[in-house]
DNA sequence: TTGCGTGCAAAGGTTTTGCATGGCA
DNA sequence: TGCCATGCAAAACCTTTGCACGCAA
């Protein structure tokens, strides 16, 4: 996703590398700042959280909120041009997994008709534990 | 439920009648602060804020991280027969609604065994429109 | 040059911690 | 009495805002 009518600075450049880093996993403004710090470039903290809201805004990345000492969780979607499916994500492994599905098509008109909720696909996320992670899981039974 | 080996405070009570009180209705560590003041009862956040970890640690209530400015929100489930539900908030109007509903135990036995994904209702939100905003909308036809 | 982008500093909010006091058993 | 619970104050933390300077166009 390219920034419409913006002056493309170092910042914004960097910013958008590390962003294609991430490869979709989740990553708080902590994590920004760290990333420029290792790399010896040099950011606000100021101006990572306005980017980071901006892209929120522009839909490029997402914006969750799932532990509390670090802060919000943000997510790289940028590029996808999917427009109807949901997306799996592992709490684990953090990986992103795109849910092809025609059932939830029936729940989602479930929902609509008794429950009286339209779904947005866009925003909402599925939390839980992939395969991997899971089999990982029953292995070692740790837990 | 009781607490364990436990003094039996003033403000544990108090406390406690507040969880009931919620009927299941998510809140937060303001909230129990207000009907607290509301009440003209005394309590400190410093309490509020031990006795809902201990609580959540115990089992008694569950904590969430769904809105930014607002903090974490807690939801009493104690001895409710509510066993596992999701919840749903409206985008528009911010409101948490709780989704009971047995479809959806059918839609995650699908994901779990077409998709080998499995499911956490915890920390998983369905965004959307709810009914109210929904109707504002089509009447309108803002946007 | 123009005006957006940046970043320091400070403020705003929630949550945690230190420590002395108060209350239950 | 002994020990936990409480609560004030202050700290820690993430995030936002004000304002002046820097840099892209």
């Amino acid at each position: 996703m390219e920034i419409k009518g913006r002056y493309k600075t170092k910042q914004l450049n960097e910013l958008q590398e590390f962003l294609r880093g991430t490869g979709g996993a989740h990553f708080t403004a902590q994590d920004v700042l760290k990333y420029f710090q290792d790399k010896d470039l040099s950011i606000g903290k100021t101006t990572v959280y306005r980017r980071l809201e901006e892209l929120v805004a522009e839909g490029s990345i997402k914006k969750y909120f799932i532990e509390e000492g670090s802060g919000a969780c943000f997510e790289y979607i940028g590029g996808e041009t999917h427009p109807m499916h949901y997306h799996l994500k592992c709490e684990r492994c953090g990986k992103l997994f795109h849910l092809d599905c025609d059932e939830i098509t029936c729940f989602e008109q479930h929902i609509s008709e008794h429950h009286k909720f339209r779904i947005d696909p866009v925003r909402t996320v599925f939390y839980g534990i992939c395969e991997a992670c899971g089999k990982a899981e029953d292995g070692r039974d740790q837990q």
